[in-house]
DNA sequence: CACGTTGCATGCAACGTTGCAAGAGCCGAG
DNA sequence: CTCGGCTCTTGCAACGTTGCATGCAACGTG
């Protein structure tokens, strides 16, 4: 049997109420007494009820955040961002995943989820609408901000993003630019951005956007990277750059680019979106797109926070910031050495 | 104002426990009752306080998982198998990170948890007599098996496994075999069994294990394999084959060989351990102990079941099983063309 | 000395739910 | 017609905690 504040009042001789004031740090309580009440707790392993605690005061302490894979480094990298700045405002963080199932997301939003106060939601297969009306707990979206809608939302531009990306390609030289990475099987809007960005980006240079250079994929893993870089290597017009719309599918692609026996830079340029670890090692590095992790971490905390205050305020609009970081995967020398651009031996990788 | 039983009730015109027992799917419910009862349930969006009905049972259905870092690929993609088969069993899987800090690992487990009716905890710097001391919910230990306990244990046969790493290194040719991946300063013991079995093949091919090809490191993650691999290059004996006793480590240590202008397996061979997606697709893909993550994470969570039903039962032993996947990075090739060991353009890496 | 103030301790009630046990109405068997 | 057993419904109490209001004593001040 559990330790409860009544057999703690009881062995430290004292009322129940006056063993919670102990508990709570409540001011006035004479230091006789609180060392009385802390030895009975010690002595009894007393450990508060977070359940009848969490029904007497309406709060739990807790948020959640919900996105679609545990297991992509970045939302496992974000996560982990979110939840070291979490602790130290004196929150526990719930992480949960809906791998892309619209029945899961649904569940884990509108039904019972477990005890939260707000949550941080990656939304993937559920339209903006539908998670409007979801009436539940405080809410801050993460991710592509697509249309008007009275949530909160936390996110940078992802079309100004994938600009600047395209833009870094142009600018090294290449001419023949592919886009690897949307999912028009999906209501989710990012990649529908990204490819805009692209699009922006080619023809501020003057150039045509080309479809057969325009890959779809099923998902955003590595494989499908993969596939999606096969399948560019078999066209007729043979790319000598590639944007993918995310880390994963480039490490994907550079894979793919490697089986072929084709360098990068040197053959084909490789631009991703993320800076997930991995690419920061990788060989060769990676560029990529660099959003400021803990910027939107701070972002969605912050909104949050300010919206379980103000249940019924305004949707309020994050806009964080993002950096182009530059690696050996779109180096300029076309024809440098094999190592990577002619990096001098002993010289550690440049990692932002 | 959020919807109550109570209200519910009114609403419907019938009892509290009535709207309880629909609810709960209670069996001998009128027809007619059960639609009324739901039609207000809809009307007035009633969702079950958790907080309440935990309270009240004295369970939560919500497990937590407690590891060292969620962003580390090797956890984060056995939490995400976790997930997923605690779900087919009616259980939520609430994930935290510990971050290495005792502190905040010892909090996590004797504190105040958020209410979960069980744990599993991969324990990182709190050694197991400490563990075994707090008696709070139901735990199952994930990890390196060190010493006998009371406590239900999962996990693989490190030594063993580290051995099959290392013996097929010799099996394929390479004299100076370094080891990368000792913590001294840390009481976990996974990688004293790992440089055991390290220790072991090399003495069952009748070698001596040199100290100088042995490298510890600071954390496992990919930049200490580069400092691990940069001081292994810097040394007298140079090895011409390295086993990381994490992937991260290694695909750290293939970044800092190709600084070098080493080739991989070429001039040296590398061989990992945890097999994260990562190390299927880099450059040069990577051999590596793959454990197999769905009977750990099997293992856990019928463990934690039976334990949860049995307190007081004896400890209990899960042993799982392992494999040595070999790919790229310890081909047997020594002296093949610069792509990878000579695959045929256009084959897709084998993929495990 | 009377009074208000402060420090400390307490009792009561309520948060929303479910276990328990029993009540109300109905049916068919004896 | 009576009675036992069935289906359906209900009231009561309790889970462990905290908000509120209040009681009690000791103190300083006028």
């Amino acid at each position: 049997m559990t330790a409860s504040l009544r057999s703690v009042a009881a062995r430290a001789g004292v009322s129940v109420r006056t063993v919670s004031n102990v508990v709570n740090d409540f001011p006035h309580v004479a230091p006789a007494t609180r060392a009385a009440v802390q030895a009975a707790i010690a002595e009894l392993g007393y450990r508060p009820n977070l359940a009848a605690r969490q029904l007497r005061r309406g709060r739990t302490g807790a948020i959640g955040l919900v996105v679609p894979e545990v297991h992509s480094p970045y939302f496992s990298q974000l996560a982990s961002v979110i939840v070291r700045l979490a602790e130290t405002r004196g929150l526990t963080v719930l992480i949960d995943q809906t791998e892309g199932d619209p029945e899961r997301e649904r569940r884990l939003l509108g039904g019972s989820t477990f005890g939260v106060d707000g949550m941080i939601v990656s939304p993937w297969s559920l339209d903006v609408a539908e998670l409007a009306r979801t009436d539940t707990v405080p809410l801050v979206l993460l991710g592509e901000r697509s249309g008007r809608s009275a949530l909160d939302h936390v996110g940078f531009d992802n079309v100004a993003a994938a600009r600047d990306a395209t833009a870094h390609l142009v600018a090294v030289g290449r001419q023949r630019i592919a886009a690897v990475g949307t999912q028009p099987h999906l209501t989710n809007d990012t990649g529908r951005q990204r490819l805009e960005g692209y699009h922006q980006a080619l023809r501020a240079a003057g150039r045509t956007p080309d479809p057969r250079l325009e890959v779809a994929v099923r998902a955003l893993h590595r494989a499908d990277g993969v596939v999606a870089m096969e399948s560019l290597l078999d066209r007729p017009v043979v790319p000598d750059a590639v944007f993918c719309f995310t880390d994963e599918l480039a490490l994907g692609a550079i894979r793919a680019l490697a089986d072929r026996g084709l360098r990068v830079p040197e053959d084909v340029a490789i631009v991703g979106f993320d800076d997930i670890e991995d690419g920061r090692f990788s060989v060769p590095t990676l560029t990529t797109i660099a959003p400021d992790k803990e910027q939107i971490a701070t972002g969605c905390l912050d909104t949050l926070a300010a919206r379980m205050l103000d249940p019924d305020g305004a949707g309020q609009e994050v806009v964080t910031t993002y950096e182009l970081v530059v690696r050996q995967s779109s180096g300029e020398h076309r024809n440098s050495a094999p190592d990577q651009g002619g990096r001098a031996p002993g010289t550690t990788p440049k990692i932002h």
